[in-house]
DNA sequence: ATGAAAGCGCTAACAA
DNA sequence: TTGTTAGCGCTTTCAT
C-alpha cells in the first residue's frame, strides 16, 4: 500500500489533517523585517529549539506597519497557529490582549508595551546595558554626551533612556535638552540624521563630544552622515550603539556597542511559547535576559601602533 | 448574525476553507537565510506584487542544508501552496523536477542548475556584470587578478567565472591556477579565508594585485582578514565584490561591486509564479535580468582631497 | 428568499 | 487484524 502511495506521488494534505486533529503544528513568527541579520540570528535561536518538536514556524514581517501587523496576526489566527511570537508595535496593545484572551499563546519579542501586565515576553535587559555603554563614554573622557533615540513607547526602550539620564547624573553630569534627539517612528533615517545633526552641531559653542544611540540601526546611518559632514569619529565625537549587529564589528566600521543576546532571545522565545502551549494554566512567561557585553571599538577609542586601544587625548579633540 | 459572530470573537478557519475550496492562497518562499538583507530586499519586491492578489507568502529558510530544504519543500507541498519560489541548492534537481512534474509551479531564484531545461527561474544576468567588474580592475591598472569563488555548481555562478577568464584573456592577461581559489560549500568562511590567503599571499614573488570575488558575501570576510593581516586595500590588493549588499556601501567599508537587482528579482519572481499558476499551459518562465550597475568605491580606488577618485599609482603599490 | 446537505482529506473510534 | 464511519469547519449546490 505504501508503495502504491509513493508510486502515485501521494502527499498528505495538511489542511485536512489540521482540521481533523484541530491542531496545526504551526507557530506564527512576526518580525519587523529581515534587516541587518536580526531575524537571522533570532530564527537560528528558535530553530535550535523547534527542530526537535512537532512545531514549525511561519515567518512573516510587519515592517512597522500597523495594518500589516494586524493582517499577519489575523492570518496566524485563521491558520490556527498554536502560538504566536512577535516584535510588538505601539497601538496594537488591544489586539495583543484579544489574542491572549482568546487563548492563543502570545510572546512579545525585544520589548513590550507598558500596561500589558498579563502578557508574556522575552527581552534583553537593556537598561543596565545602556548604563554600561554610557559609563564607557564617560570613562574615555567624554562629558557632553548626547542621546539619539526613536519614539518607540515601550518599556525597555524607555529604560535605556532612563539609564542614560541616571548614569550621567551619577557621574555629576547634567543631561541637556539640546543634546537629546528623539526621532519620530519612521523609516526615513536620512531625514532623521539631518535633523539630529542640525540640532547637535548647529551651534559650535555647544557641540556634544559623544552620541549615545538607542540602537545600532540608528548608529550606522549616523556614522555615515558624520563621515559625510567631515565630523571626525572618535576625535570630534564618539559614537556608541546598542545591539552589536554583525557587520558593526567590521574593521572599517568599528562601532562600539553592547551585544544584544539575539540568539538567546530566539531560544527563550521558542521555549516560552512551548511552555505556554503545554501549560497555559501556569500563566504568562516573562523573561529578561541580561547582557552587559561591551564591545569597545573604533568609534570610541584610538588604536595605537603597539596594539592597544586608548581614549582620544583631549588635545586631539574638537574644540570651538 | 455578523454582529453575533464578532461578539463571539469568531475567526474563520483557513484549513477548513482551504480543504473545501482545494485552494490555499499560499505561496512557499524558501530562501537560503536572512543574512545581509538579501531576503529583505527580495521580499520587498515580492510583496509589492503579492499585496494586491489573494496570495500570501510563507517564508522559510534552508540554510544551505539539503535535508532542511527537502523538509521545507515537502511542507510546502503538504500545505498545498499554489506555487513555490526558492533559492536552489545543488543535488536537489530531482526534487525540483518532481515538484514541477506534479504540477506545482516552481520558480528558482538567483541561479539554476544545468540540465533543468524545463524549469522556471528568475536570475540576475551576472555574467556580463562580472565582466564589467573585472574590466574595472584592469582599468585601474591591476594585472595579477585573482578569483575567489565558492563551489556552487549552477549556471550563473559558472558564467561569472567564465567571464573572469575571458575578460582577462581579452585584455591579454593569463588566468593563473595559483590565483584561483574555489572554496568548498561551507558556512565556515574563516577557514575559507585562511586557505585563500595562504594560497594567494604565501609566496611573495607571486602575489595578486587584485581579487575578484564571486559575491559580496565572500568579499566582506576577505576584507576583514586582509585588514587583520596588514595587507592594505586598495594599495597592496584591490578587492571587487558582486551584489552590492546594503552595508557594503558604508563609508568605512566601501566595497567596490556591481549591483544585483534583488528587488526586481523579487518582483519578477512573484509575477512569474502568478503567471505559472494562471497559465500553466504556457510553459516555464525564464527571466534573466540585466544589471551592469558598477559601484566604484574604496577597495579599488583612492579618494583624493579635491573630491575625485583615482587609481592607486603603481609606485604606491606593493612590490616584492 | 432561506435552509439543508454534501463533501473536501484526514484520523480516531468502533465494528466485524 | 482489517474494514467502516463519523466528523473537523467551511462553501457550494440543491431543495424548499
Amino acid at each position: 500500500v505504501l508503495e502504491a502511495a509513493k508510486a502515485a506521488n501521494y502527499v498528505p494534505n495538511r489542511a485536512a489533517r489540521s482540521l481533523r486533529l484541530s491542531r496545526s503544528d504551526g507557530l506564527g513568527v512576526i518580525v519587523a523585517d529581515f534587516r541587518a541579520d536580526w531575524a537571522e540570528q533570532f530564527l537560528n535561536g528558535m530553530l535550535g529549539v523547534l527542530d526537535s518538536t512537532r512545531f514549525s514556524p511561519f515567518v512573516a514581517v510587519h515592517r512597522f506597519d500597523e495594518a500589516r501587523s494586524r493582517k499577519e496576526l489575523q492570518t496566524s489566527l485563521e491558520r490556527r497557529d498554536e502560538g504566536i511570537v512577535c516584535q510588538p508595535l505601539p497601538k496594537q496593545e488591544e489586539v495583543y490582549r484579544q489574542i491572549a484572551a482568546a487563548g492563543t499563546p502570545l510572546v512579545l519579542l525585544g520589548d513590550y508595551p507598558a500596561r500589558m501586565s498579563g502578557c508574556s515576553y522575552v527581552v534583553w535587559d537593556s537598561g543596565p546595558a545602556a548604563a554600561v555603554a554610557v559609563r564607557h563614554l564617560i570613562e574615555v573622557g567624554r562629558r557632553r554626551i548626547a542621546y539619539l533615540g526613536v519614539d518607540y513607547p515601550m518599556v525597555m526602550s524607555r529604560r535605556r533612556y532612563a539609564a542614560y539620564v541616571s548614569t550621567l547624573r551619577e557621574a555629576g553630569l547634567v543631561p541637556e535638552r539640546k543634546w537629546e534627539y528623539v526621532a519620530p517612528a519612521t523609516t526615513n533615517l536620512d531625514a532623521v540624521m539631518t535633523a539630529a545633526l542640525r540640532q547637535f552641531f548647529g551651534d559650535p559653542d555647544s557641540r556634544p563630544d559623544a552620541i549615545f544611540c538607542l540602537n545600532d540601526g540608528l548608529a550606522m546611518p549616523l556614522l555615515q552622515r558624520l563621515e559625510a559632514e567631515g565630523i571626525r569619529v572618535p576625535h570630534d565625537v564618539a559614537v556608541m550603539g546598542m545591539g552589536d549587529l554583525p557587520f558593526t564589528g567590521y574593521a572599517g566600521i568599528g562601532l562600539s556597542t553592547v551585544r544584544e543576546p539575539i540568539t538567546e532571545i530566539g531560544r527563550e522565545a521558542a521555549l516560552s511559547v512551548l511552555q505556554l502551549i503545554e501549560h497555559p494554566e501556569q500563566g504568562p512567561v516573562q523573561k529578561v535576559i541580561p547582557s552587559l557585553d561591551l564591545r569597545v571599538r573604533r568609534t570610541t577609542m584610538l588604536r595605537v601602533p603597539d596594539g592597544g586601544d586608548v581614549p582620544v587625548p583631549p588635545e586631539q579633540r574638537w574644540r570651538p
